[in-house]
Formats: structure tokens, sequence, C-alpha cells
DNA sequence: CTGAAAGCGCTAACAC
DNA sequence: GTGTTAGCGCTTTCAG
């Protein structure tokens, strides 16, 4: 006789939910075929379903998901890393991002690095450790360190927001055109001193794209083009923050190109408690086409970024990769859409 | 010899992955003491701890949290629960959860309901299949299966937004004292004929709660209430919406007192179309202290809710509770603040 | 301080 | 259509 003389195998369960196992009892089937009636319920008899159905129901089965993805070695997580939740735009790429994943039983994972690269790397390593099925970031720059993790893994990479050399899929826009987009507009409206102002731009570096265009614009035509970046936070304080800057810093600016909406809002909202006439005295202009633009007087003149359509977008292509079917584009271009209000 | 010759034992793992196994080999201990290194390093010698990270280090391994989870039976998740994305409001509470819970290594999975209470309940189940470590939703009110599935959970539980008869724990305000601090103030200012007007107050029913309040100030000075519900979407537009008609509707009333500052900013602004003098024609109020109502002119009189503090202050007492410390309330009043502004 | 063994609850693979 | 078996990669338990 051993002297090891295990009387009772060793349990670790705690936990009083309810398994697979016993809803299987219960029906009077095997674990796996109890596992199909509620996966793959078309390969199981209608017979055997109904009972493992009704077990389920009395029993008050909920799935164990985390045992279910370790052993199929997938979890329906979907990662989404932003940037930012304070500003609206990403919270409709999400928005635009849940529905579509939710519809198909996916769950997000939501990610906020606050503009560091650092934080996406710590953040994308974690995801990965749930066995994401997938993963959406916003933007194309990455640290290096992120990258090579990237480029390791074997499943889709979708990077939303601007277009450009994507690591796997790309939905978003061409922020340099936008910019080149609102730069015409002005000199068409007879503008010649103009501004550009954003908040932090060393972050929000799609600001800084735009930016690009808009000077590459006023540059081609002889025109100085005079940036200010007040930095963070941004808002519609910033935007008050950054007329009043403007003015100082170029007193003879006839127009302001603002990075996003909020700003411009902001300042158009400060104009009025100045007493200051836009356009006739400053002329305003944002990005993104925020409903507030529409509500102010004079409505602004911005440009229309179809977030929800990213994020829409970007979630079918993902599935689409998911199931298997070729992807129609590595590279979608969702466009964008001048929208002329009275403020230039 | 038998017919059945496994020459090969099954495999099924496809990831390329490396596993805490190829870690422990490479430092040369036990997968058990490689796993201590990375989770209770001070249990575990010197040496081995820096032979083990430099494994880590050298072969990238990334924790695969999934079967950390199973092992464990749980899991570093927070379910989070809130009736929609697209009001600042529960963004901000949203942000004071998410920076407490990161900080201390959670993980939030947010679900997004829409208002419908039966979303609530298959999103709770699925959440409960992932182990999550605490449920943290918005609201007071759920289905009767709901309840029932929240009642045999035995993790905290933390019902965020309003005050009242909570499963567990509870933190946020009293609404209906909101609904009367504001008609008391509009009072105070004068104002006799006073509409309540808010959008889709069925469903958002915290609305409803400052109606109650709001309703029973007026009332007990011998006033009427009346109350229009604009339907959904609020958000700006329904503000303009809500003005029209509470002025089509209720010709004599000097005053309206908006749900919130989303409506209240809507008809201010739109009254600024019109030509309206506020708050000489009519007087506006709103409910939340969104940073837009102190930038548009009058300034919007409202009532501040501490929006992110009630995801701090959740975040901490669910914290509290998982580290085993007696939770030093089980409800917590936030309060209120209100901001007078010149729109009434 | 370290390790061997035994699962966590489920699904993939194969066999019938 | 159904069942048996063998894991998924980690942590708990128990024994040094």
């Amino acid at each position: 006789m051993s002297s090891r003389t295990p009387i009772e195998p060793r349990r670790r369960r705690g936990s009083t939910q309810p398994t697979l196992k016993e809803v299987a009892e219960a029906a009077g089937v095997s674990t796996i075929t109890a596992s199909r009636a509620l996966n793959t319920p078309e390969l199981v008899s209608e017979a055997a379903r109904t009972r493992v159905l009704q077990a389920v129901e009395q029993i008050g089965y909920v799935p164990n998901l985390v045992a279910g993805s370790l052993a199929s070695a997938r979890s329906r997580f979907i990662a989404v890393i932003v940037p930012s939740l304070a500003n609206a735009v990403f919270i409709e790429v999400i928005q635009g991002l849940q529905e579509t994943f939710e519809a198909q039983g996916y769950q997000i994972l939501l990610g906020n690095t606050d503009y560091d690269l650092r934080r996406e790397y710590q953040m994308i390593r974690t995801f990965f450790g749930w066995s994401c099925s997938a993963l959406v970031t916003a933007g194309l720059r990455h640290s290096p360190a992120c990258r090579t993790l990237l480029e390791g893994w074997d499943q889709p990479i979708m990077e939303v927001m601007e277009l450009g050399d994507a690591l796997d899929l790309n939905v978003g826009l061409d922020h340099q055109e936008a910019g080149r987009c609102m730069a015409r507009h002005l000199l068409e409206r007879g503008h010649r001193a103009i501004a550009y102002v954003g908040a932090g731009m060393g972050d929000d570096y799609r600001a800084g794209l735009r930016f690009e265009g808009h000077r590459e614009v006023l540059e081609g035509q002889g025109f100085t083009a005079p940036c200010l970046d007040i930095g963070r936070p941004g808002g519609l304080d910033g935007g008050a923050r950054g007329l009043d800057l403007a003015l100082e810093r170029h007193p003879g600016i006839t127009a302001i190109h603002f990075a996003n909406d909020d700003l411009a809002a902001g300042a158009l909202l400060h104009a009025q408690r100045l007493g200051l006439d836009v356009p006739g005295q400053i002329a305003i202009a944002g990005f993104n086409g925020l409903p507030l633009g529409r509500h102010v007087t004079p409505r602004l003149t911005t440009i229309l970024s179809p977030r929800a359509t990213i994020g829409r977008v970007a979630a079918e292509e993902v599935l689409r990769r998911l199931a298997g079917k070729p992807v129609r584009r590595r590279q979608h271009d969702v466009g964008f859409t001048l929208l002329e209000g009275e403020s230039t």
C-alpha cells in the first residue's frame, strides 16, 4: 500500500455555476452534443436540441466563454484602440464599430491611449492575451515595438481614420486633401491672410496632416501659412483661447482655419461674446461637421467626415475577413464633404 | 500490434504563440515558478525571477489571459453597461471608471443597451460568461429576469447615476431633488408658467424623475406643470424642435425647463436664430452642466452633475470591495450644483 | 522557495 | 447524428 492515498481527488471549483456537463446530463446527451446544440444547432437532431435547450433554461446555464475561448483558441473579442474618448469623433467611430460587430456576436474591448504610443503598445499586448479575433486601431503611427508585435500577429488588423501605408486593412480619409480643400475654399472666399489653429498637434498628427495640405495650397499661391498650436486641452475653451491668440499674434488675418469643430465653434461663440462680426471681421472654419456647427449663427463652414461610416465599413471589412471571404479592398477611402456655412 | 497506431499525438494548437512552458524551459525552472515570477514575484528568488523575465523578453512571451482566467476562475474584466454612447454624460462616467480601473489592471467590457432592458439582460448574461470581477450598470431599473440573474451573482454590483433601492452598491445623485432645485430657481426668478420638455422620457426615466421633482414644487405652489416629450433623438435638433413645440402648445409660458443641456442649448441657439430674447421672451434651463452651456450667450442656467466623479467613486468603491476591504458606504450621494447663467 | 500533479469548462479531432 | 478522447495554457493544491 502506497503512502500516497488520495482519498478524494483534489477539488478546486468554488463557483456553483452550472456547467455544460450538467446540462448534458439533464438532457441525457454527451457534453459535445450539448455544445453543438448551442453553437452549431444545425448539426444536431431536433429532438436532442430541444432537450438541451430545455435543460439550459431549467438549470439556468450561462456558457463559460473563457473556457470556450481557451478550447477554441479564439475569442469573440475585437480590440479597439482610440487615442481619446473626450473627442466625439472617436465615439462615433466606436458606435459604428459596435453596432456592426455586436450584431455578429462580437464584443469590443475598448482601449484609450490618451495619445500615448507606449500605452498603445501595452494595450495591444494585453488585448492579444485575450486571443482577440481582430484589432481596430486609430491611426497609422505606432511605436517600433508595437509595429513588430503587430507584424507578428496573424489576425486581421484594421487601421482607421487616415489613409496611407497600412499594415493590413485601412479605412479612412485623406486628411491632407481635406486641408487643401478648406484652404482652397478660404482663398475662393477672398481670404489671403489665414491662420491655422490647432490644439496639441504633436499628438493629434492628423490635424498636422490637414495643416500640411492647407499650407501646400496657400504657399503654392504665394501666401504664408502661419500655424498656431494652443496645446491641450482643446475643446470650446481652446477655441476661445485660439481666437484671442491668433488675433494677437497675427493682427492682419481675415480668417482662421481651425483643426476641428470644437475649436471652431468655441471661437465662433467667443467672437459672439466679443461682438466680433463673423465672417466680416474674422472668418472661421472647422473640420468634422459636428451638429453644433449647424446650430450656431452664422453656421460653421466645415468639412464633414463620415465618422460612423468609418466604423461601420471598418467592421464590415473585418467581419468579411474573419468569415474567410476575400476582402474587396485593403484600403477604403470614405471621403469627405465640404459643408459651406456662413462663417466664411 | 493494435490497429490504432497514433504515430503522432493529436495536435490542435495552430497558434505559434510562445507559452509559459517554453519560457520556463528557457529559464530552467518549472512552469509554476515562471508563473509566480510574473504574478507574485515576491514569492520567488531573485535569481529565478531575473532568468524568467529575461526569457520572457527574449522569447517575446505574451501571457494568455484566457487560460489564466479559466484556471483561476476570475478575469480582470469589469462589465460596464450604459444605455447610450451618444450622450456625453455616459462617456464621462465611463472615462472616470476607465481611468480608475485601468490603473489597477482591470479592463472594462463595455455594453450599450440603447435604452432597451432586454438588451441589458442579454449583455449581462454574456458578460457573466467572461467571469467578470464586477458589474457597473447605469440605473436601478432592470427587467425581472435580469434582477434574478443579478441577485444570484456573487460579485460586486454597482448601480450608478441615480440613488435608490439598489441591489448592492450605489453611486449617484437625487434626480427628483435636482428637478425640485431648478423649479425653485425658476419660481424665484419670477416665472409662473413653466413647461418641462424632455426627449424620450419613457426610456430616459431619470429625466422623468427630475420632472417629478419639478412638478411637485410647482403644484405645491398652486401652478400647473405641463410636460412635453418630443421623442428621440433629442440633441440640439431636439431642443430646437422642443422650443417651437412648447411655444405653440403653451403660448403663455415664460420659461422652459429642459431635461438636459443638449436640448436646452439647442433651444437657446434656435431662439437666437429666431430673434427671440432669452430670457426676456423665454427663459431656458437645462441639466448636466456641459461646457457648451458656458459658451453660449446668454450662458445657460443648468445643474452641474459630477459625472466623472460618479465614475471615479464607483470604481473606487468596487475596487475596495474587490480588495476585500470593507466598503464605507453602500450608497454614495455625489450631489449636484445649480449653475446660474443668464438664460433664466 | 520550488515543483508535480490535477484540473478549470469547453471544443477540435477523430471514430463510429 | 453522436460520442470518446485529448487537449487549450494556465493556476491551484499539496508536498516537499
